[in-house]
RNA sequence: GCUCCCGUAGCUCAACGGACAGAGCAACUGACUUCUAAUCAGUAGGCUGGGGGUUCGAGUCCCUCCGGGAGCGCCA
């Protein structure tokens, strides 16, 4: 359809510039309302009669009639609604259309792409917080990858940072255990998810503790022993709990980019070098930061330190530093190992100071995505102000984008539900954001153990023939998908108050409703005879649909063929959750329809043969928009 | 104080500035001897937080007020 439109689109122009002035993003075409006013539309002639101070039903009439009959025998244009200019479609020739380009995708594209995402500080278990990065991260790489770009998903390890310093703390000095008792730890994520909340509460109430634990910091990112060792054995383990989680539910990664090997590279110095000669990086003359060396963010009229009068830097450099490593601004690279491998053998690299042959099939890219929550808009802000600064992009294409979404929050009711402590300042708000510092979230994998363990009691009721490992495995793929969807379904900008109640459903709006629908259609094509199935050299005539059916199966036909493009915008808008509401839609038409005709019962073979057309467009759009979102598609269920 | 985001049905959310504001959940009424009822059909539910403006057209853009959230450190 996007071929479509855009080649109308192109014609139009042809057509009218003799007489009017359009450019290229004049015409956007889509799809009106109710279908007596056609199947798409645009609002040319509003366009126009701006532009040339006439009312717009006398352009959109003059449009007609300069564009009347150009475009048979698949449209005809119209005039409707004080200016709408519309085409109606043939239906007839569109079905065509469709079924000749059903296998067409979107073209390869030559600008690469890193989408960086998840990014959890190697200390503790993955939570629902850190779920929705992985869920929107993941969705975003796979449909820059389905829409031609190639991409590399990073994921960036914070192994010196704060926050694994603080339970090297705990269990060396709190806890007093031994380096090697350390390493006897079964499920180190686990413990420690207990251990930190446990030390940040410790640290708060003692500044001496405190104190010990910067010097575990110091010690770490000096690399002595112990804390460096145990530093390095917790961090991996804890980094091979979080792809294990997100592997169970799709989510891979490409990289792992260590600060431990950015720090050792030194590439911040260079960074600073860069800035530094382009006067971006300068020693700030506020009395309050002398000797301070600065970035202006002009937005907020504002001077961020990033090297303080110590001489040491601040949180942002290492940003700074990854950043421009990742469009290629240094000459140099980092040195790359096999990290670990996923069960179908495809490998995960990682950076590693200590070197290692490998070299990394990616070159720096075009495009840098950032999957990082709304509170860290500051920093990425002014990250995206210093690329655009060394060079602007051409217009509108911005080389730096932060893919900004807001947080998981608890509800109170869930919070208690938990039997987690709310303080009664908590009590009051509408939701309570979750931290691992406090321990107040739903870890990943308990979230995941409840929803397999819930869709496994409905597979059970369903399916009682099947083996058991078969009714489980249908049971994971269904929680796989209904946490997924229900990770994208929701406006990016909007916070998530996260309830067991919405989270653990598989009826309505839910990734399972479009699991379930899927399935059934893949059913009724399995129970086929493969001679329904045929196309080529079949005469497609649609004509012999009632006017019920035919509105319907037209209805499903213009919806199926709008998916690309409803990806397409998502990214635009930086907010997947269209692609999510565009596929449910789509299975409540198609199941509206699968309920009132039957397929494989229809006597009438004509009748029959474009039913069957209608499935296969619908499975193989719908196929696309699931696996877009990561959602599997169980063989029964 | 400054910057950004949000406010739509009882609840959770949709609606590139476009045609009559739509779904799901919850409630109520129906449809399984049927291609899978994790489904479908129907009923009920709205001054899109208030007030101004811009426009052929505003839930959407601008201003203002009210209510909620986040960010603004020589922390990370």
């Amino acid at each position: 359809m996007k071929a479509l439109t855009e080649e109308y689109a192109a014609r139009m122009r042809e057509y009218l510039q003799p007489e009017f002035t359009i450019d290229e993003g004049d015409i956007r075409f889509s799809i009106p309302p109710n279908r007596r006013y056609g199947d798409l539309s645009t609002t040319l002639p509003f366009l126009l009669a701006k532009r040339t101070q006439q009312k717009p039903i006398e352009i959109g009439k003059r449009l007609v009639s300069l564009l009347s009959g150009k475009f048979l025998p698949m449209a005809e244009v119209s005039l409707a609604g004080g200016g709408f200019l519309n085409f109606t479609l043939d239906r007839r020739c569109f079905l065509r259309y469709l079924i000749d380009n059903i296998d067409s995708r979107p073209g390869a594209r030559n600008e690469r792409i890193v989408v960086e995402h998840t990014s959890i500080n190697p200390n503790k278990s993955a939570h629902i917080g850190h779920l929705r990065n992985s869920c929107l991260g993941d969705t975003l790489a796979r449909s820059l990858e389905y829409l031609g770009y190639p991409v590399e998903v990073q994921n960036y390890i914070d192994d010196t940072g704060i926050q694994v310093a603080d339970v090297v703390w705990g269990l060396l000095y709190m806890l007093k255990m031994s380096a090697d008792e350390i390493r006897g730890i079964e499920d180190p994520a686990a413990l420690l998810w207990d251990v930190y909340s446990r030390v940040s509460r410790h640290l708060a109430e003692d500044p001496e503790s405190e104190k010990a634990r910067n010097r575990v910091h110091q010690a770490i990112e000096e690399r002595r022993e112990p804390e460096y060792g145990v530093a390095d054995w917790i961090s991996c383990r804890v980094l091979e709990d979080h792809i294990r989680v997100m592997a169970s539910i799709g989510i891979r990664y490409n990289l792992l980019v260590r600060e431990r090997d950015i720090i050792e590279l030194d590439f911040f110095s260079r960074a600073a070098r860069i800035l530094t000669e382009k006067g971006i990086l300068y020693e700030s003359t506020d009395p309050e930061k002398r000797g301070c060396r600065v970035i202006r963010y002009r937005h907020e009229d504002l001077e961020k330190v990033v090297i303080r009068s110590n001489g040491t830097a601040t949180y942002i450099a290492k940003d700074l530093a990854y950043t421009f490593w990742k469009v290629g601004r240094f000459k140099e690279d980092f040195p790359f190992r096999e990290f670990s491998r996923y069960a179908d053998g495809q490998v995960i690299l990682t950076t590693d100071f200590r070197g290692g042959r490998e070299k990394r099939d990616f070159g720096p890219a075009h495009r840098v995505f950032n999957v990082i929550d709304v509170r860290q808009s500051y920093l990425q802000n002014i990250i995206a102000q210093v690329l655009e600064d060394l060079e602007p992009a051409p217009c509108g294409e911005r080389p730096f984008v932060h893919f900004s979404y807001e947080m998981v929050a608890l509800t109170p009711r869930c919070v208690r539900e938990l039997d987690l402590p709310l303080s009664p300042e908590d009590e009051k708000k509408p939701w309570v954001e979750v931290s691992g510092r406090k321990g107040i979230a739903v870890k990943a994998a308990d979230l995941i153990q409840q929803l397999t363990v819930r869709s496994r009691v409905e597979v059970d009721k369903r399916n009682p023939d099947l083996s058991e490992p078969a009714r489980n495995a249908i049971a994971v793929q269904i929680a796989v998908g209904a946490l997924r969807y229900f990770m994208i379904k929701f406006n990016a900008r909007a916070v998530i108050a996260f309830d067991f109640k919405d989270a653990l459903a598989f009826e309505g709006d839910t990734g399972p409703y479009l699991q379930y629908t899927l399935v059934r259609l893949n059913s009724i094509l399995r129970k086929l005879n493969k001679a329904d199935q045929a196309v080529s050299g079949v005469d497609i005539d649609p004509s012999c649909l009632d006017s019920g059916e035919s509105a319907e199966y037209f209805e499903l036909l213009l919806q199926l063929s709008d998916g690309d493009n409803r990806v397409e915008s998502a990214l635009e808008n930086q907010d997947l959750s269209g692609i999510a509401n565009h596929a449910f839609a789509l299975c409540q038409a198609f199941n509206r329809y699968y309920h009132g005709y039957p397929v494989i019962n229809e006597p009438e073979s004509s009748l029959r043969f474009l039913r069957v057309q209608l499935l296969l467009l619908v499975r193989e759009r719908l196929g696309r928009l699931l696996a877009i979102m990561g959602i599997p598609v169980p063989e029964r269920m």
